[in-house]
Formats: structure tokens, C-alpha cells, sequence
RNA sequence: GGGAGUUUAGCUCAGCUGGUUCAGAGCAUCUGCCUUACAAGCAGAGGGUCACUGGUUCGAACCCAGUAACUCCCA
């Protein structure tokens, strides 16, 4: 059989994809061995897959797939999340376009839509998730508004309650006037906005008293006892105003102390408040106080016993207390009011400023704060356990930095607004009498059975459940424990089995408001840790650094990237640029260099697979086979280092230069025949081993190339389950150190013979006599093959002297001589020479240096000192042989 | 405003306990090669005041202090 000129992913990805789910590899079932487990953050279901997807899910599966073939029983546990308000915001649009609106439907008619848009386009992110090679246990296919799922939200809502974590009250909360829901801090993003600052002038209102004293108060101009003028970005809101606050040390206002100004337009009155929170610098250092409209008025109004006037309506219209421009959107609002003060003769003046605005994530509305009845969760008391985990290492946040962040955030939480005014999610199970009272209740008919209690009289239609929905994280925070159905059947095998589960992979920026929580449910639900380590991968950005955003339109496509370069190219292009925790500059170039590499890979093998074995032969490789198999053995131990310490990048490029390097450059070249050549049996039978175990190696980076050449006849026949995928990686096997050091040598030779081609311009064609003038140990002889292969050596000898009239260098401490048929070029040769020679002396002066200085000698630790002895010794025999040279040289 | 982090070659990054001929890797670049596995390649080469200033030390890319620039989190 025959092999493919070039490596076509597409129909290798199908093909393997399919037959790994055929045959079940990715299904996992509690057994003997040992679990290795991983859930998936679940992306939201109206997500598309997009390059933070591909990234996360990218590292998962090479450490649920490297985890398989240690040996462990993987399992890797999909699903999505219901994203309410997200999902909510879609189904809208789609009703919007069938001419339906949301206000017209009942909840049940609404949620009816929205299931049905979850059921069409819910699984899409899954399957592009296959497209990658995500080798997930897709039977346990989990969503956040399963039943069993909902119903864990539900029962630890009330758990919560009844220990008097859970509590109502009016807060000021995010307000998103698209979504119209509260949304969480977490889902607020701050942006920086170029906007207007407005002066307002505020009429003083003047009374007999102060006119008097103004007449007396003869330094203050008419117009500042007569007006005195704010800085605003938010003129709309001058009618919600509630007072003016000034510093009670800001000796420009003392006249306005105990006085009150009029609302311009409106002409309401409001006192003039003291309080040193106002900056004196800052604007004019007079602010408007608008409790209802923002964070800090709001806790000023609250200390000064200001009325709160909420002039917004849901949507972020203006309300009837606005009085004027009601029912105009507050940014309409805000370039009328501004021309209808410039008529009223109170806009002073208006200046460019930037400022901080926070948008909603989830629908990019400007968060309006507002005031209202929301449901908390006390965070405090669950912190400090979630904390410890941490602190104590328990818990391992990779990288390391992180932890810092996270204690800042654990010491200085705050509550949980968790109710969102949505219909898609998990409605709260509360249920309002008509009283006004709650009772928190599992069902309406044990509500009902609860409110008998204090009112016989009571019908069960008279209960009125809560509108709300909880956050959607009050779901996801549950788990890696509802996956695992440890809620209804807490002592299942399953979550027995698979929990904790072993390594987490998310964003940084999603560390509080989902890893800390998921660590906050498994010590109050299981008393345990959910998982062991959490792998923060960085955020990805197109190469000058901005962030990938559909609004800059530069995020590729991942599936395009695969169409176009493989998955395998693609995964090992992300793996490339991605060290833990940093965020990483992709471009599509690393994408090129995986595909590169795959090809390199496809290559090699049809280079093996196209020899000719002769039995007859004797093997004249054992040197260069005991080499790669120590080499190989060797980059193994670094291989694993590296993920041991989840430098997932760094083994990759260990296993990249393994291959390309070591396998393809060094070992194949030196075992090569000579074309048309057949080779002899025990080389071929060793190089296919190697070759197997170099898939095995490459399998979790290049799952779908590795599949498809381990299926290729030259292995032997193989059974239907006998698969890369599930084949088990090489046991460590011995180094040869010498070994390794010697052709460490001998490569260092190749090259300079090769350079010496080079700077001649000798074709690499013309064989070349190389004499050998050995002062170490190394014996030449045993690689006198290998040096004639790849240096093209017509003769290699042995000489006691030096060999004169030939180019010559240095490799360690033995020389050696390439004589040349042209005249050595003495001048060139000495001033090469002499370089080296300074380059030593010097190298020589700083080590003496060391030796002789006192401090060093007492101080130094032993093997430093001689480290340092030897490289005296070394440096002089060097400087020995260069000296000798160079007299040779002068004669 | 408070906190954290980053700064090493043109780019992306390693450099682990201060001590190896320590200044590294991959990519990119340059030179020469279409040498029948691979031009998506081969063989070579050139790139750096380790952000800056001081300090500690026998010895600093690494530790300390300060400065600058950038990034993130919180307000």
C-alpha cells in the first residue's frame, strides 16, 4: 500500500473521529484504575465556538488524552450553560423577527420558544467542539437546566435559606436596560468613554436673611452668591437630584452653607448638604446628589436622610417624576436637556471628559444603577473556607500569581445579587401571600401546606411565586457536583468515583465569579475540594495585543483555521503561543508552523515506509539506534517535567525538537541508505519502534495524524481496538549519558565540517579527508560511520601531530584537520585564532579571579568551586592547543 | 485612588535555589542549496547594555530600593 503524496486532514479527522466514537474510547465508566477527571466549563448554549473556546478546550483534551495513556480512566464531561440572560436576549431577537413580542406572551408560552431555540441551536458548540478532536465522554452530556441540574439549584437555594445565607432586600444593583435585568459586578465591564462634562448653574434661593448678608459679604461676586454650578455627565438626571454637597472645608462656598438652590427647569428645591466626601479639586466642587441614579449619591442620600426620586423607567426611558422629556430614552434625553438648559441660561459651559462607564456583558446596554428588591447570598462565611483551600495548597492555582489575586477577592467579598429578572432559568422558589409575606418552598403545594399554617383561609391560587430567575451561576457554581448527579444521589458511584475531579481549565477572568464558587459549593455540599488544580489560560489576542472581539472583526474562525491548516495544526498552533496564565498573541502563523510540523511528521514516515528491507544485511547502526533510544528516553523525563508543572507549551517544543530535530535531522539521516539502498532488518525493525513510540509521544497534540499513520500497514496488523488513542506511552527507559555527551561531539564536528563547506564553497558532494588529533577520551573510531554519512568523509584518520596546511578546528579539546587542496588563507586563519585566543585569556582572567579570591574560596559552595577548577583546566588546555596553532601558523 | 503583574534577540517566550563558556529556544531574517521523505524543505550564519538608576554580594538577568512604560483587577 501505498502512501498519500501529502497529508489530507479533512478526511482523517472524519474518519478517526467517528471511529473513536464508534468504539467508545472516549466513554468512561467508574473501574479499578485510577480516575483522571475533568468538566468542562461549560460555554453558553447560544455560544459559537470562538478562539478562547479553542485555546481551553485545546489543553483539556491533551491532558484528558495524556491522561488516558498513563493509564488512567479519563473522563472528560461536556455540557453547556444556559446563560439566561444571554439565551433570554437571543430567543427575544427571534421572536422580534417572527413579529412576536416578549410582553405579549405568558411565561410558559415564552419558555416554550425558548426551549425550542435551545433544542435547534443548543448543540452547536459541541459539535464544533468535535471538529478539534475534543475527546469528550459525550454519553454524560450535562446542561445547566437539565432537571435533575434545575432541581439541585432549586433544593440548594432553599438549603441556603434555611440557614440564613439567603436574605432580600433593596439594593442598588447593575441594571441593564436592554436585558432589563439586574446583572452581577462580574458582568459589568468598565470602559473607558470619551464624554461631556455639563456646568450647571443652580439658582440660590434667596432669602431676606441672605441678602442681607450678601450686601454685607462684599468679596463674593453677584453671580457666585446668586448661582452656584455643578459638573455633570448626567444632566438627564438633574431631576432626581435630591441635594447639592459641598466640602464643609471648601472656603469658597461657606456662603452656601444652610442654603437651598432650585432645580433648574424643574425649579424644585434641595438643600445644600455638607460632606467631606466631595473633592475639592474635582469639577467645581459642587456635586449633585442623586440617590436613586448612583452608587455613592445613594450612600451620601442614605447619610443625610435624602429622598431617593427614581426617574428612570425599566428600559431606561424617563418616568412621570421626571416631570419634563418623560418617556425619552436617558440619552436622548441627555442632548434635549442640554439645549433646553443652554435656553434657560443655566449651562455654563460643557468640556470633553473621559470617564469609566460600565457596560453589561452580556448586551452591551450602559448599566444604568438602580434601585430594587433583589435576592443575596451571604458570601462572607463561605469565603474563608474556599480561601483556605487555596492558602494551604489544597487547591493549586496555576500559575501561582493568581493566588494573590484571589485572596484580595475572597477578603474583601461581597454579597451575591443572585436573582435576575429573566423568565429563562430557575424561577425562585418563593411564594408571596397576599399579605406580602414569602414562604420559601420547594413546590406551590408545599407553600401551600406552609401558609395553612398561619391562614386557613388561604386558596392555593392565592400564592404568587417569585417573577425572578436565579443567576445563572448560582447553577454553574454547583457543577462539577450536578454533573455527577451528587445532589439527589449523593453516594453514587459516579461522583464517588470521579470527584473531586483532578484539573480545572478556565480564564482568569472568570476565577471569583465561578471558580471561587464552585470551591465555595464543594466545601458546603461535600465538605471536599471539587477539583485539584485550576490551569488559568490567558486570554486570547490578535498580535497587537488587542482583544479578539466580533466588533474588531479580528478573530479568525476557528473552523475556518481548521479547514485550513488541520486540527492538528491548529491545536499545536495554539499550544505554541500560549504559556499558562499569559495572555498569548495568536496569529495564524503558529498555526502554519503546526501544520508544518504535522507535515514533517508525514514525511519522515513516508520516507521509512518506502525502504526495502534485505535480511541479509548486518545492522551497521547499533551506535546511532543506542543514541535516539537514550536521547528518547531523556527528552521523556522532560516531557513529563514539563507537565507535571502544566508548562503545557514547553513540552510541546520538547516534543517538537524530539521529533524534528533529534528523529528527522540527526537519526534518520545517520541510519538513512543510500537511495535505492535497502536497509537491514534489525535498523528497520528498531526505527519503526521509535516511530511508533513518536506518535504515541505526539498523540495528545496531533490526535488525528498520529490515528491515521498508527493504522498504516507498516506497524503489522492491528486489532479494532488496538488505537493511538488508547495506546499506552513508553515506559522510561535507560539514559546513556556518555552516549549522549559523545554525540553531543560528534554533531558539533558534523557542523564544523559542514561550515567549512560553506565558507569554501565546497559542494556538499565532494568528499573530504578529516584527520582527528584526539587529546580526550572520546573514542572517534565508533562514530567514524556516522561522521563519514553526514560530514561526506572520503577518510577519516588519526593523527599525533598537528596537520598542517588544512583547515582546522576545535571540539572540546581535540582537534582536528580538513586539508583542503587550496592554499590556507594564513592571515584569515591567525586572526580566527587570535580571536579565540583573546576570548580564553579573558574567559581565563575572570576565572582566576574567582580561584583567587579569598571570599570566594570561603564562601563558595564546594561544587562551585570545582566547577570553577575545571574550567581552569579546560580553558588552559584550550589555550594550549590555539597557542600551538597558531606558531604552527608563523612558520 | 488602592492592589497585582509584566519589561530578556525583529516577534512570542524560557531562564527553577544568585554560581556550567549564561545570555537561551521557536518563529522571522540573511547566505547557499530543487542533495528523489519533506522548498510546508535542507545546510549554515547573523541578531540582545537582560527597561533604567542605585544597592546587597566574592559573584546579579535572578535578591533589595527607587524610576519609567505597559497590562489586569478593584474603587
Amino acid at each position: 500500500m501505498s502512501i498519500a503524496k501529502t497529508y489530507l486532514p479533512k478526511e482523517a479527522e472524519e474518519k478517526w473521529y467517528s471511529y473513536w466514537l464508534e468504539n467508545n474510547f472516549f466513554r468512561s465508566v467508574p473501574d479499578d484504575r485510577e480516575p483522571y477527571t475533568i468538566v468542562i466549563p461549560p460555554p453558553n448554549v447560544t455560544g459559537v465556538l470562538h478562539m478562547g473556546h479553542m485555546l481551553n478546550n485545546t489543553i483539556q483534551d491533551v491532558l484528558i488524552r495524556r491522561a488516558r495513556m498513563k493509564g488512567k480512566n479519563a473522563c472528560w464531561v461536556p455540557g453547556t450553560d444556559h446563560a439566561s440572560i444571554a439565551t433570554e436576549a437571543k430567543v427575544v431577537a427571534m421572536l422580534k423577527e417572527r413579529g412576536i413580542s416578549k410582553k405579549d406572551l405568558t411565561r410558559p408560552e415564552f419558555l416554550d420558544y425558548a426551549w425550542e431555540w435551545k433544542e435547534k441551536y443548543g448543540g452547536i458548540i459541541l459539535d464544533q467542539l468535535k471538529k478539534l478532536g475534543a475527546s469528550c465522554d459525550w454519553e454524560r452530556t450535562k446542561f445547566t437546566m437539565d432537571d435533575n441540574l434545575s432541581e439541585a439549584v432549586i433544593d440548594t437555594f432553599i438549603h441556603l435559606y434555611k440557614k440564613g445565607l439567603i436574605y432580600r432586600g433593596i439594593r442598588m444593583v447593575n441594571w441593564d436596560p436592554h436585558g432589563k435585568t439586574a446583572v452581577s459586578d462580574e458582568e459589568v465591564i468598565r470602559k473607558e468613554v470619551n464624554q461631556k462634562l455639563y456646568y450647571i448653574r443652580y439658582q440660590v434661593v434667596v432669602d431676606e436673611l441672605s441678602m442681607m448678608s450678601e450686601s454685607v459679604a462684599t468679596h463674593h461676586s453677584p453671580l457666585t452668591a446668586r448661582y452656584l454650578t455643578i459638573a455633570t455627565t448626567r444632566p438627564e438626571t438633574i431631576m432626581a437630584d435630591a441635594a447639592i454637597c459641598i466640602n464643609p472645608n471648601d472656603e469658597r462656598y461657606m456662603h452656601l452653607h444652610g442654603k437651598k438652590v432650585f432645580i433648574p427647569l424643574i425649579n424644585r428645591e434641595i438643600p445644600v448638604i455638607l460632606d467631606d466626601y466631595v473633592t475639592m479639586d474635582f469639577g467645581t466642587g459642587c456635586l449633585k446628589v442623586t440617590p436613586a441614579h448612583d452608587l455613592n449619591d445613594y450612600e451620601l442620600g442614605q447619610k443625610h436622610h435624602l429622598p431617593v426620586i427614581d426617574i428612570l423607567n425599566d428600559d431606561g426611558t424617563l418616568n412621570e417624576k421626571a416631570q419634563i422629556l418623560v418617556g425619552e430614552d436617558r440619552f436622548a434625553a441627555r442632548k434635549k436637556i442640554a439645549v433646553m438648559l443652554e435656553e434657560a441660561g443655566a449651562l455654563d459651559k460643557v468640556e470633553e471628559y473621559k470617564s469609566q462607564v460600565g457596560f453589561s456583558e452580556r448586551t452591551n446596554a450602559v448599566i444604568e444603577p438602580k434601585l430594587s428588591m433583589q435576592w443575596f447570598c451571604k458570601m462572607d462565611e463561605m469565603a474563608k473556607p474556599a480561601l483556605d483551600y487555596v492558602l494551604n495548597g489544597d487547591i493549586k492555582l496555576i500559575p501561582e500569581k493568581f493566588i494573590n489575586t484571589y485572596r484580595h477577592w475572597m477578603e474583601n467579598v461581597r454579597d451575591w445579587n443572585i436573582s435576575r429578572q429573566l423568565w429563562w432559568g430557575q424561577q425562585i422558589p418563593a411564594w408571596y401571600l397576599p399579605n406580602g409575606e414569602y414562604i420559601i418552598a420547594k413546590t406551590r403545594e408545599e407553600a401551600f401546606e406552609k401558609s395553612r399554617i398561619k391562614n386557613q383561609d388561604l386558596r392555593i391560587e392565592d400564592l404568587v411565586q417569585d417573577e425572578d430567575v436565579l443567576d445563572t451561576w448560582f447553577s454553574s457554581w454547583l457543577w462539577p457536583i450536578s454533573v455527577f448527579d451528587g445532589f439527589k444521589n449523593p453516594d453514587n458511584a459516579d461522583i464517588n468515583y470521579y470527584y473531586p475531579t483532578n484539573d480545572l481549565v478556565t480564564a482568569p477572568e472568570i476565577l471569583f465569579f465561578w471558580v471561587a464558587r464552585m470551591i465555595m459549593a464543594g466545601h458546603e455540599f461535600r465538605g471536599e475540594i471539587p477539583f485539584k488544580n485550576v490551569y488559568l489560560t490567558g486570554i486570547v489576542r490578535d498580535k497587537l495585543g488587542r482583544k479578539m472581539s466580533k466588533q474588531l472583526g479580528n478573530s479568525p474562525d476557528p473552523l475556518d483555521l481548521i479547514g485550513q491548516y488541520g486540527a492538528d495544526g491548529v491545536r499545536v498552533g495554539m499550544l505554541l503561543c500560549s504559556p499558562a496564565g499569559n495572555d498569548l498573541m495568536f496569529d495564524d502563523s503558529y498555526c502554519e508552523q503546526g501544520r508544518n510540523f504535522y507535515n514533517k511528521v508525514w514525511n519522515a514516515f513516508r520516507l521509512v515506509k518506502g525502504w526495502e528491507v534485505d535480511n541479509s544485511l548486518t545492522n551497521p547502526n547499533q551506535v546511532a539506534i543506542d543514541w535516539f533510544d537514550s536521547r528518547f528516553n531523556q527528552a521523556m523525563i522532560e516531557i513529563e517535567d514539563n507537565f507535571g508543572q502544566y508548562r503545557l507549551s514547553e513540552a510541546l517544543m520538547a516534543t517538537y525538537k524530539l521529533v524534528w530535530d533529534d528523529f528527522c535531522a540527526w537519526y534518520l539521516e545517520m541510519i538513512k541508505p543510500v537511495y535505492l539502498q535497502p536497509i537491514d532488518s534489525e535498523t528497520y525493525k528498531r526505527t519503526i519502534a521509535f516511530f511508533e513510540n513518536i506518535l504515541k509521544v505526539l498523540h495528545p497534540f496531533m490526535p488525528f495524524i498520529t490515528e491515521e499513520l498508527w493504522h498504516d500497514e507498516l506497524f503489522g496488523e492491528r486489532d479494532r481496538l488496538d488505537c493511538c488513542i488508547v495506546a499506552q506511552l513508553p515506559i522510561n527507559g535507560e539514559i546513556n549519558s556518555r552516549l549522549l555527551a559523545d554525540v553531543e561531539n560528534v554533531k558539533q564536528i558534523i557542523t564544523q565540517v559542514r561550515n567549512i563547506r560553506n565558507s569554501k564553497q565546497i559542494s556538499p558532494k565532494e568528499a573530504l579527508v578529516l584527520s582527528v588529533k584526539a587529546n580526550s577520551g572520546i573514542n572517534y573510531l565508533a562514530y567514524k560511520a556516522i561522521l563519514s554519512k553526514l560530514a561526506n568523509l572520503s577518510e577519516l584518520n588519526f593523527v599525533n601531530d598537528k596537520v598542517t596546511g588544512a583547515s582546522s578546528f576545535l571540539v572540546s579539546t581535540d582537534e582536528f584537520f580538513v586539508p583542503l587542496n587550496e592554499n590556507i588563507d594564513v592571515a584569515a586563519e591567525t586572526e580566527r585564532l587570535q580571536k579565540e585566543k583573546d576570548y580564553l585569556i579573558g574567559f581565563l582572567r575572570s576565572v582566576n579571579a574567582k580561584l583567587t579570591n579569598e571570599r570566594f574560596m570561603s564562601n563558595a559552595k564546594p561544587e562551585i568551586i570545582e566547577a570553577e577548577q575545571k574550567k581552569k583546566a579546560d580553558a588552559e588546555a584550550k589555550l594550549k592547543i590555539i597557542e600551538e596553532g597558531l606558531s604552527g601558523l608563523a612558520n
